[in-house]
DNA sequence: CTAAGAATAT
DNA sequence: GATATTCTTA
């Protein structure tokens, strides 16, 4: 089955900044400091206020803060395309975290999607006769098709995993993005038993998407636009 | 100890 | 409401 090339791949991109930077730039938290809270691409650069006191110290990695993930429905399609892929069984989030393979992507933020995604399809599964449910939430989950097999009332025991991954594609629509220059895309989840991920070496490269979203400056993994 | 999943919190 | 974080449990 085709896997993603880079070039078919989506701009899949998460906002990430080195530790380095956040330090530098000062950037925190964005409840506290939403009016500053911006990422910067290699060449913006911006004008800090000042160095706290007593902030010199690298903070790491896991420690920083996350902007908010945007589920936009390109990412969704990947995220449904990965748990078709690999069954209802193995659809747990640190695997589907892998299998997507995007980068800056954490099992929380899966997890958490995993969690409504689920609850979405419970809910359409009692609309079997044909009426719409839609509540203008759903429109994320609506993007992308459900696979048959997400809606059996009860697990199956065999086949429940042969859907191909089909990638995203993407004409490369996408100008001007800011292309940061923190890129932490590297064999990190690069060992597992999954015969497919052995194949995904590939993370996406890094770009950059500022979305207002609720006058909150929000972090996309994909450009807007077409699909 | 890791991580899934549900329950909360922002 | 969407996503994050916490909490319990496997």
């Amino acid at each position: 089955m085709e896997l993603p090339s880079p070039e078919e791949l989506m701009p899949l991109s998460q906002t990430l900044i080195t530790p380095h930077l956040a330090i530098a730039f000062h950037i925190t938290n964005p409840s506290h400091n939403h009016h500053q809270q911006q990422y910067y691409s290699s060449q913006e650069t911006p004008q800090f206020p000042h160095q706290p006191p007593s902030a010199t110290e690298e903070e790491p990695a896991r420690t920083l803060k996350r902007p908010r993930l945007v589920w936009t429905p390109q990412l969704h399609k990947r995220f449904v395309d990965a748990v078709a892929h690999l069954g209802i069984k193995n659809a747990v989030p640190k695997t589907i975290m892998q299998l997507m393979s995007v980068d800056g992507l954490t099992r929380e933020n899966v997890a958490s999607h995993l969690q409504k995604y689920r609850l979405y399809l419970k809910r359409m599964q009692g609309l079997a006769g044909g009426s719409a449910a839609d509540s203008a939430t759903d429109h994320l989950f609506a993007s992308s098709p459900v696979p048959p097999h997400f809606l059996q009332t009860t697990a199956r025991s065999t086949s429940d995993h042969y859907l191909p991954f089909v990638p995203a594609l993407q004409q490369h629509r996408h100008h001007q993005q800011m292309v940061v220059a923190a890129h932490f895309g590297s064999p990190r989840n690069a060992h597992l038993e999954l015969p497919i991920l052995s194949r995904i070496g590939a993370s996406v490269p890094g770009y950059v998407e500022d979305v207002e979203s609720g006058g909150r400056k929000v972090l996309t993994l994909f450009p807007p636009g077409d699909d």
